[in-house]
DNA sequence: CCCGTTCCGTGAATCGTTTCAAGGTCCCTA
DNA sequence: TAGGGACCTTGAAACGATTCACGGAACGGG
């Protein structure tokens, strides 16, 4: 069915090895040969079978790539820079989505352990020190994306969401917003709950009061909307809403515009993230950008390093556009 | 490293082929052997080996999955409902993006056939009948999804992207709006071009003058923005538009509102995929929808079942909302 | 008590590739 | 012409799981 490196040989008459040198190490072959096997190869259509390299070398030359949804663009923006890093290194991705099921992210999990992975990418949910210290101990460095789970020892990239938090908070404050709502979805992961914190410590600090925080089973547009109707429902806004994420800022911005109400001049409203929405919503997002390729990038480089406990921050950046200017 | 199924045998106290019935084949084997055996088997922290197990079974229990560009949420849905599908069947899918590059394309499919995985299923880009038919030669049954390619042997999964063209044109034009304009991406892929003949053929079929059309070099908001940017600086409108898909129209709309265009009153806008975002868009979308998880669904089980020259082809639904209507 | 069955477990062969020690040519130099 | 490199090529031993023909044990019926 599928020509192997032993049909291959004896069509261009060498042996196997010589077959196996000139996919491998072809500068140690000699012109003719080389041509010769290449021709055999061509001729049956020969491809490697991935399964008995990486059983003979022991481990194969992919990653793992466990993030929660692949619906998200944060989560497709850092799944892309971890690509284009792995492929300039020569190695291949291997996705998969978690949905923030741990059941789902163990089974991710078993799988990509049983591929053989050279190494875990990972936006952890349920993930417990036990399996991180097998997976380690199975020789496979794990490092965590966009949040760590406490206790757990692997590396990790991560954005200072409490200072994004703050940032954002700051800028409403100095526009001169002090009644403010905040809106998030429950239950809260890490980095929403870091967020909100740094927008509180910052209120807090300027002597004001706690915003009003509002939460959402989602982290769409849709969840935006129905955040935006209750606000709106309570008969009195706020003049400036933190966003958890940008997805959520759409939403509302929208309903709010629907509703008559102006944005920025009636509320401000400030998002999360920068995706590439933001900047074409109806009213273009301010919004606090992470730098979601680069935590790709960075994290696998950490994993083919196989670098110990280290612990990147990144640092978020304001966009300042329209909905709060 | 990591554990065998020898190792596991030893601590065990039996044969390797035991432990491997412990895991195939677990009713052949008495119970306190079982028992001892799955013990060892979770003291030793064992993975199975999947390189050495697809070596010798001669396939993996993967299915390849290779789309364009999963940023789009029109993909990931299609990808979701092929990965739900494959789950129930015992299989895994390794993922891949074209980026609607040819030559990644051809990397992805190399790396997926090297894998071995035992089917494929592919919105096409550059894909040539050789190419394909040595997959299939090579065992590995191919399923287009989306699109199909001229003059190549394989089963696809589509929608009858001409009928979707037809019903958002009839839909306009039941409306009274007959001054209308076509926003689509430059290069046109076949499913684009088709939804704007569909239009057309039914526009012309009612003995309308064809729409403008209006090209812009990608299928995103930012693009849908350039568009109507176009259009309003004509000076005179048209009373509405027909988008290639969602995420323009989103654009478009989003330019409307913002130069104090009334939608739907002085133009209606009709998308076309219906993603999620639709919904929850300033001014729900009215759009053509597809049966995106069907897509993926229909085209996992042609794969799984190696059919042979099938071409289903679904029907678009029409989804009337505010921005038409 | 013997034979046939059923139930379990064994161990060696096998999948396709990589690796490496060993051997073979050829050419250059002394 | 012998000796020594440099350069190529070979062949066999792994890697870890699956499979299957075979054999031992236990049991029941005649």
């Amino acid at each position: 069915m599928r020509a192997s490196i032993r049909e291959v040989a004896r069509r261009a008459g060498v042996s196997v090895g010589t077959v196996s040198n000139v996919l491998n190490r072809p500068e140690q072959v000699a012109e003719a040969t080389r041509v010769r096997v290449l021709a055999a190869i061509d001729e049956l259509g020969f491809v490697r079978n991935e399964a008995a390299r990486a059983l003979r070398k022991g481990s194969g030359r992919t990653l793992g790539v466990l993030v929660e949804d692949l619906a998200n663009p944060y989560f497709t923006d850092v799944a892309r820079g971890a690509e284009a890093a792995l492929n300039a290194g020569g190695f291949d991705v291997l996705w998969c989505t978690s949905d923030g099921s741990p059941e789902k992210e163990r089974r991710c999990l078993d799988f990509l352990e049983e591929q053989g992975v050279s190494g875990l990418i990972v936006t952890p949910v349920g993930l417990d020190a036990r399996r991180v210290a097998r997976l380690r101990a199975h020789g496979i460095p794990v490092v965590f994306v966009d949040r760590r789970i406490a206790g757990v020892n692997a590396c990790s990239v991560t954005v200072d969401h409490v200072a994004g938090g703050r940032l954002a908070a700051e800028h409403l404050t100095a526009l001169g917003r002090h009644d403010l709502a905040f809106v998030t979805a429950e239950p809260e992961t890490p980095p929403l709950r870091q967020r909100r914190a740094g927008a509180l410590r910052a209120l807090t600090q300027a002597g004001r009061t706690a915003p009003l925080t509002i939460a959402e089973p989602a982290l769409s547009p849709a969840a935006g909307r129905r955040a935006a109707q209750r606000l709106l429902d309570f008969g009195t806004l706020p003049d400036g809403i933190l966003c958890a994420n940008d997805l959520i800022a759409i939403g509302v911005v929208n309903e709010l515009v629907r509703a008559g109400v102006k944005v920025p001049q009636d509320v401000a409203v400030v998002g999360y993230d920068d995706i590439e929405l933001a900047a074409s919503a109806v009213v273009p997002l301010t919004t606090v950008r992470q730098p979601r390729r680069d935590l790709g990038r960075i994290a696998t480089e950490l994993a083919l390093a196989d670098a110990e406990g280290r612990h990147i921050v990144l640092a978020p950046e304001l966009v300042v556009r329209e909905s709060a200017s």
